[in-house]
DNA sequence: AGCACGCCGACT
DNA sequence: GTCGGCGTGCTC
């Protein structure tokens, strides 16, 4: 029977050696639950870490000796290492974070590993290229063109020249180049393909820190400076200047001769923010995210392993680069959803951070305006620092926030834009100043029905209804993203003139305000409306310089970019995300609103936010109004530790998926019906129940929820738990420890 | 993850 | 009669 894999088996954090006849335990980057045990040539010795070549089936792969062999296969079924490859081996702490990772969020061990080893050329010797040097010996037969080629080789003489280049600065061909190498005049010397990444600036170029920044800088340089693992939550509002203080973190850590590593939700990776850190260090950092792609891949991930990169700046995936010596981590917008990662591994970069740094003996900073009530409470607990930045950044003041009770105020028929939020907005236009109007919803309308036959327009892949887009004259499914043209009659009953639009979607939206406001420039940010981060970009420069009146968007105006004229915000239905009774419903609408409403007034003008609810006596909706977010986080945290809940319970979400509607069923029934085995561990199991969205690309989802206390071996006790259910193949179950959303 | 093996439909 | 579809199962 196959043993489970026990990470952190002997032999695997030391230096040990495995000699000829040896099993060795070799982890490979596919879905294996541990390492595979392979044979140790004669004539080759290896240790732990190093990148070798092996025979699976009847390919060859790449893989990294984990340790010794479990010896749970008969010893003549096992093949020889094929090859070790002459590459710098996989770090200990890499090795054991990859290990602890797989260990935590119930992930196949090869599929962490191949996290940390998706770079191109893996295990291939470094590229190298060949520059010329003068010899100092002069060619039995000197000619013009040979002269002039020595000359440039003497001028550029130090690192030497690609015979190319020589060649083009001679201004001869590539043969005389040639020939004065074979006649022994210029020598050929191998350099390292990739170019080297710049040094950065140890000192900011002007210390230009308000004082808070200041003190706040000083104590994370304190944590870093200390060596060992620490965690620090350094709240601050939007403009405070977190990304400066952190920054100086970096710095002190670099100059520390350690790596520093700073992770952006997906989104974030701006050349704005690059732009920034540029300024600070005098050079661009490394940078890392799925758009890195090729050689830039490769150079990234070997001057991370040899410590040449001293900065990184990436997505939640750089958690997983072979750092040499990572002595620090920054997490900005820690409470960000993007964070958790959903498809192939399920892992969420917060946490991973935190594990990471702890191997590694490094710092760890979370900053954000509104944290998650996990951090939170671990800053409540005393386990990690907080630090404040009170203040904003400059001479602005946080906007004045109010409630519209949409119940009182409400605007007409399919109409969502209230008189006292047109009235404020006609007010800024005569100014000369922008409103934005955000709506978290893309396209026309949310639904489409028949008003005489009542047929709706849903995903024939998942349950979802068709969203229309009047723009590109279609309905799409933002579940899987299937789109058919919108059609003019009802395909129910054939009558044309029935189709109904219910709900606002952002273009609705824009047309309601042209109408209100006639003549004024309406500019709709919406990420299926632009093609690329560069149209992005343009756009929002334009809306900047004051080229649009009233914006109107979705989620991407919520962050980050300085809009000077912006002096008024309209959230249009601030109740939408509290809907569906979602576990963090109320944190993310609190975080959404703080942040849209942020947008206001940045510059000198002041701000002002109007709320549209429905419940604006909901504590999301009095803590907004209020600022008083501590209040709202204590209110939070009491209830979820009434409950049970996370931060001060654990959950873990099991999914049961498949074509076969019948099978997937029968798998979840029989899962629950094993409860008593997960129960007697002590934790209590729900379900199973259709998912939310139970259908998606054709696949059918049900769902198990298991609700455990804090002190609870979760993950044993799953794997206890599901070992005793057979599954057959074309059903998947994936366990999704601490899962953030609940679709 | 790949890749082979295997068992049922439309072609030379 | 074969080529080939991708479901199922294995790889130390």
């Amino acid at each position: 029977m196959c043993r489970r894999y026990q990470p952190g088996a002997p032999g695997v954090s030391g230096a040990a050696r495995f000699w000829p006849g040896a099993r060795v335990g070799v982890a490979l980057p596919m879905p294996f639950p541990g390492p595979l045990d392979y044979l140790v040539p004669e004539g080759m010795a290896l240790a732990c870490g190093d990148f070798v070549s092996v025979e699976l089936g009847r390919r060859q792969v790449v893989g990294v000796v984990w340790g010794p062999g479990a010896g749970d296969v008969a010893a003549e079924r096992l093949k020889p290492v094929a090859a070790r490859l002459d590459t710098p081996p996989l770090r200990a702490g890499l090795r054991r974070f990859i290990d602890r990772a797989a260990e935590y969020t119930m992930t196949p061990l090869g599929m962490m590993l191949r996290l940390a080893t998706r770079v191109p050329d893996l295990g291939q010797p470094p590229r190298m290229r060949v520059l010329l040097r003068p010899t100092g010996a002069r060619p039995d037969r000197m000619t013009p063109a040979r002269a002039r080629v020595l000359d440039a080789a003497a001028e550029h003489g130090g690192a030497g020249l690609a015979p190319v280049e020589l060649a083009r600065l001679a201004g001869v061909s590539a043969g005389v180049v040639k020939g004065l190498e074979a006649a022994g005049c210029l020598a050929p010397h191998a350099v390292p393909a990739d170019p080297p990444f710049p040094p950065l600036f140890g000192q900011p170029p002007g210390g230009h820190l308000s004082q808070a920044q200041a003190e706040a800088a000083g104590l994370l340089r304190e944590a870093v400076a200390a060596g060992g693992f620490s965690a620090t939550l350094l709240r601050g509002v939007t403009g405070s200047g977190k990304t400066e203080v952190y920054l100086e973190a970096a710095a002190e850590c670099i100059a520390r001769g350690r790596q520093a590593l700073v992770l952006l939700p997906e989104v974030a990776l701006t050349p704005g923010f690059l732009a920034r850190v540029e300024a600070r260090f005098g050079a661009r950092p490394a940078e890392w995210h799925h758009g890195v792609t090729g050689t830039e891949r490769r150079r990234v991930w070997n001057a991370a392993a040899s410590g040449e990169a001293r900065l990184v700046v990436g997505a939640r995936s750089a958690l997983f680069l072979p750092f040499e010596d990572l002595g620090l981590i920054v997490i900005d917008e820690e409470h960000e959803a993007s964070f958790k990662q959903e498809d192939v591994v399920l892992y969420h970069a917060r946490d991973m951070a935190v594990l990471r740094a702890s191997v590694e003996g490094g710092a760890v900073v979370l900053a954000s305006a509104t944290p998650s009530l996990e951090s939170w409470a671990n800053a409540e607990a005393g386990k990690y620092r907080r630090i404040e930045l009170p203040d904003r950044f400059g001479r602005a003041v946080l906007p004045a926030i109010e409630t519209v009770d949409l119940r009182s105020e409400a605007p007409g028929r399919d109409r969502w834009i209230t008189a006292r939020l047109a009235e404020a907005t006609q007010g800024r236009i005569a100014a000369g100043e922008q409103a934005l109007f955000f709506l978290n919803r893309r396209g026309y309308a949310p639904l489409t029905l028949c008003r005489a036959c009542g047929h709706r327009f849903g995903c024939p892949h998942c349950d979802a209804w068709m969203v229309a887009h009047r723009f590109r004259a279609e309905l799409m499914c933002h579940q899987c993203g299937h789109t058919a043209p919108l059609p003019s009659a009802c395909p129910g009953c054939g009558r044309d003139d029935r189709l109904a639009a219910c709900g606002p979607g952002v273009e609705r939206l824009a047309e309601e305000a042209a109408e209100l406001f006639p003549g004024a420039r309406i500019e709709v940010l919406s990420s299926d409306l632009i093609a690329g981060p560069e149209a992005v970009k343009a756009r929002l420069a334009a809306i900047a310089a004051g080229e649009a009146d009233i914006v109107i968007g979705t989620q991407m105006v919520a962050k980050g970019h300085n809009f000077p004229l912006l002096t008024l915000v309209g959230v249009i239905d601030a109740d939408m995300g509290l809907l569906g009774g979602d576990l963090r419903a109320a944190e993310r609408t609190f975080q959404m609103l703080h942040q849209v409403a942020g947008r206001a007034g940045r510059a000198e003008r002041p701000g002002r936010a109007l709320i549209q609810t429905a419940s604006p006596d909901h504590p999301v909706m009095r803590a907004i109004v209020s600022g008083d977010a501590e209040a709202f986080w204590r209110g939070q945290a009491e209830l979820r530790n009434l409950s049970g809940m996370p931060p001060y319970g654990r959950l873990a979400g099991v999914i049961v998926s498949g074509e076969d509607e019948a099978r997937v069923a029968e798998t979840a029934r029989a899962l629950g019906r094993a409860a008593p085995l997960i129960e007697r561990a002590g934790a209590e199991l729900y379900g199973p129940a259709p998912a939310p969205i139970a259908r998606v690309r054709g696949r059918v989802r049900m769902r198990l929820l298991i609700k455990a206390p804090k002190g609870l071996p979760l993950q044993e006790a799953i794997r206890g738990w599901l070992a005793a259910v057979k599954v057959p193949a074309a059903v998947r179950v994936v366990v999704d420890i601490d899962p953030q959303s609940f679709l």
